[in-house]
DNA sequence: CCGCCACTTCAAGTTCGCTTGAGGTCAAGC
DNA sequence: GCTTGACCTCAAGCGAACTTGAAGTGGCGG
């Protein structure tokens, strides 16, 4: 279990082989060699591509995740970067939380209108403030 | 400062005046109707907006965020909906704090290569887990 | 009343992240 | 040696979410 071929990964991972590819493509993942003209994948491919699509679940783009963990040997960025990106992903996870507080609330709040409940108007303007502020 | 036209809105919120024709297109706000050929929003439109880009940051498609907070009065959608909603929000609040951690390790450990530091490790077991069991 | 300019429509174009399809290669098993 | 099947390439297509451009309209200040 060392070397893999493009339908190991595809079935171990979720990953489609044509997704695959295009990411060999665009230098998202790298093959170790080929076998003939088959891509052989190393098994670290296995989790960069969970970390991949950890990545995309959070909505970065492919570029974006490239510039994050690349190729090699899992970024060379400086570490102010890598923080500036932490910090901007837990602005996410604020947005995030406003965004599940309002559904629950509107799921569960008996008033009305929504726009008549003071919790509900505060989580708005929450919403509305620019991500600086909050 | 009851009634603004597409211009007005776009300045308000910074979402392109073309951008509100789409959305208005597809449904997603609705004007109240039109003096001449111009489209007029009613205040509230601006608020809907964003929620609405508080959706989009949180990955949802526009016909998703259209779903949540429709355009009438705020959703009329199941209580069940909602919260499994707001449920999938958390798990993916669960995935950017992963990640949020992956990233601000990576910047400050100093072991040679992450693989070997058992924190990392620890990270990348959590996040190759499937969602249903974080 | 006239012209300006912010709006309008509609069609076409753009980027992202893939998928699909046609046609080709090659290693392995029969 | 031949077939099979998993891989390959390359081009085209696709849906989402807009943007751009051309050509038209109509409300309002002068």
């Amino acid at each position: 279990m060392e070397i893999l071929d493009i339908g190991e990964v595809a079935e171990r991972t979720g990953v489609p082989a044509s997704a695959l590819r295009y990411y060999d493509e665009i230098g998202l993942v790298t093959s170790v060699g080929r076998r003939g003209l088959r891509r052989q994948f190393g098994p670290e491919t296995i989790w960069q591509l969970s970390l991949i699509s950890l990545g995309k679940k959070a909505g970065f783009s492919l570029k974006e995740i490239a510039a994050m963990f690349g190729k090699a040997s899992v970024v060379e960025l400086p570490r102010q970067t890598l923080h500036a990106r932490a910090d901007e992903i837990d602005n996410q996870i604020r947005d995030l939380t406003v965004l599940r507080d309002m559904l629950r609330h509107v799921a569960d709040c008996p008033a009305p209108s929504h726009l008549e409940c003071p919790r509900f108007r505060k989580l708005l303007r929450v919403a509305s403030r620019p991500a600086s502020r909050r």
